[in-house]
DNA sequence: TAATACGCTTGATCCAGATCAACGGGACTA
DNA sequence: TAGTCCCGTTGATCTGGATCAAGCGTATTA
């Protein structure tokens, strides 16, 4: 079951989340955001493995990761699955699926998490007062199938190299976005997981990183990654650096 | 150059166009719709080969497609370009990119073909008569990331065969609703550009066509498919027929 | 009417990444 | 402290689809 916390008076609101920042609001002038206060009524604590959300249930809100790590999987009825995206803090889960209103994928904490809930008919009702809301939520959703047609190039034209050096390059931009370092940083997930969303083997993912390590470009210790040489990384992209 | 044709008051407008059941008021109550008849002020027509938007370019529109088919695509810096969907009449164009309110794609005309120019302000305007529009933009966004989702899911874990089954099965499925033939239709796009979109090269989807031809699932005539046998598609995608 | 071009098909060969297999190390349990 | 499990690494081998190459049919142009 899980685990809901109501946010009462003293606890954080989007105006003084530390998240704020890289979150919902992001971008939004700061009088408005202040009136976002109510929009966030409910926090939902995971433990890892956990499922927020499943392929079929109703949906009825989205969720703003405040700590941990999500990722989103599509599970087809042939044993098919295929992760489509990882989410870090500040992050939106659950844009997709509100055709029919039902989630069209499956969201599970990789560890400990904790997201805010934020009610699709809180965003209607508050948007009337806060104008550009609305207009921030078609961002978030543009910005999440940008995301996907870059995953859809990675898959589509890039080599397996190509696909883990793009995978690194973004993992870094997101971890500097939150304000760690971008050289040097933890994967939540596992060498299949990785696999799985690259459309690679995990024995493919390992040798990758040992060799990334071995020329040089990167050094691995089992999940933590430091980044050595990124102008490599972005040659491999054929980018100039 | 855009041709523009402006929407004068004897012109189709949402409530009349015969395109209303499967374009952006699908599923919208028809008192709502009525109301939509400001919403599309200006219609293009583009030649086949034309760009309707580049990458980088301003955004402040979406467009419903009328008549004719579109592809988008993503085009790097290095030459790589991946191919991120084919649109059909009553589909929406432009959902991507309404970050920093530009373009991340490009769109180019498949076809002699004709789009509704939905401008963004009028969403705002119009939504604050009619209550239902904003959350029908999300509605059609979801769709838009759902459905790159299942590309993702084709070109990361399925083998050739079955990424053109899907395909096909998906095309027909969209033909369907646009009232034509489930079974048979024409096909817009090249072999090249079908194997960019399927992550595959031209030789091998055409050797798939052939193949699937051998085997009586379907008759191929160039860009003219006949789908004969439904059920040996979804078998090769693992589904119960 | 020939000529050039483009899209498609088919064959031969190659190779990146999958598959199969063995092993090693850290975390948890008894 | 040993035992089990899970995750990751590495090696050997195989193969699906890429690459290279040739030819063919249809449309466009001279």
């Amino acid at each position: 079951m899980l685990k809901h916390i109501a946010v009462t008076e003293e606890a954080t609101h989007c105006s003084t989340c530390m998240m704020g920042s890289v979150c919902l609001p992001v971008g939004m002038p700061a009088t408005e955001i202040a009136k976002l206060d109510d929009l966030v009524k409910d926090r939902i604590r995971l433990e890892k493995g956990q499922t927020l959300y499943q392929h079929g249930e109703k949906l009825d809100a989205l969720f703003g990761l405040r700590t941990g790590s999500l990722k989103t999987q599509l599970d087809e009825a042939n044993g098919m699955h295929q992760i489509t995206g990882f989410f870090l803090p500040g992050e939106i889960v659950g844009l997709d699926g509100m055709i029919e209103s039902k989630h069209s994928s499956t969201a599970i904490a990789m560890e400990d998490s904790e997201v805010c809930v934020v009610k699709l008919q809180d965003i209607d009702e508050i948007s009337r007062f806060v104008p550009s809301l609305q207009q921030q939520v078609r961002r978030l959703m543009s910005r999440e199938i940008a995301r996907s047609h870059q995953v859809l190039l990675a898959l589509g034209s890039m080599r397996s190299e190509q696909r883990l050096a793009a995978f690194l390059l973004n993992l870094s931009q997101r971890m500097t976005a939150l304000g760690y370092s971008s050289s040097e940083f933890i994967m939540r997930m596992s060498r299949e997981e990785l696999g799985n969303y690259l459309g690679l083997t995990l024995e493919t993912v390992s040798r990758l990183f040992s060799r990334f390590a071995r020329e040089g470009v990167i050094i691995v210790n089992q999940r933590d990654i430091k980044i050595i040489d990124m102008a490599a990384l972005n040659e491999l992209l054929g980018k100039p650096c």
